[in-house]
DNA sequence: TTATAGAATTATAATGATTACAAATATGGA
DNA sequence: TCCATATTTGTAATCATTATAATTCTATAA
């Protein structure tokens, strides 16, 4: 694993972010667990290995993440920001039964054309509710359980 | 004006909401303010001719008429949610200089189809960021000022 | 190697939006 | 009018996130 941490290193050495003992575990996290996880999410997974960790790193590391261009935050639940290591511009798919965020491969027209009614855009937000592939095989119909 | 309030209550009932005289300004105000205000906002304005209201009731207020499908929450700034009196499925675009929430009038092919990859879609949420139109005119750039 | 300045991390408190809850008030029917 | 019920209100609580200041780490120069 030595080989991925020095990689996670570079990205952030790359992006002009000190490599520090918390920003590598936090990156190298977001890296293996491309499921868009809340801040919690990653303190309570790292709390585990790195026992003195706080979750004011977490958010601060997340926001220089952010301001670097390293992630992007998703505002979908309305409760908690997702953070989303894949920072190349797509749409994503939440399902209300199981609640994942699963990432979709489709494509947006007018981003490509950079801009929509006159406004320049310079980023592509879309998303999709409903009923994960996964869940419907399951049974699953609309967001609520039909255990009979 | 009396005629707008009686089709407003007559929204509320087609709804099965009892129209009370807080629930018909909330949606008196969502219907004259497209703006997709928050719920401070709407408070504040309200506030001044209902002495009375509360905070509390605002929220109560909303969170009815969100079940009851007559508007959507829009988490776009990842701090407060915007309410959106129009339920129709649309695209937004949130400038960064102004901070308007705009409407857009563009189609979505994959909502249209009722799915994507498998998974079928109930709810479509989209919008970009960037400069919008009014704001190119004036100068705006990329979200800052430039005030030479 | 050690001292030290600056950066990173931590613990704690504060903030801001939203919700929970219980008391007060209004409403509509007997 | 009276009463049961729903609505509204005021207050306190909650939850995610940020601010602040103290502590700890780290890189480098002496």
């Amino acid at each position: 694993m030595i080989t991925n941490m020095e990689s996670i290193k570079n990205t952030l050495q790359v992006k002009g972010i000190k490599p520090t003992y918390v920003r590598l575990k936090i990156l190298d996290y977001l890296e293996r667990n491309r499921f868009h996880p809340t801040a919690e999410e990653i303190f309570k997974s790292l709390e585990k290995k790195v026992p003195t960790l706080s979750r004011t790193s977490v958010y601060n590391t997340l926001n220089i993440f952010k301001e670097k261009g390293l992630l992007n935050p998703l505002f979908i639940t309305g409760s908690e920001v997702h953070f989303d290591r894949n920072t190349t511009p797509h749409h994503h798919f939440f399902c209300k039964e199981c609640k994942k965020i699963i990432d979709l491969n489709i494509e947006c027209a007018y981003f490509k054309e950079g801009d929509v009614e006159g406004h320049k855009i310079t980023e592509l937000h879309g998303y999709f509710k409903g009923i994960c592939k996964d869940c419907l095989k399951k049974g699953a119909t609309n967001g609520y359980h039909n255990s009979i």
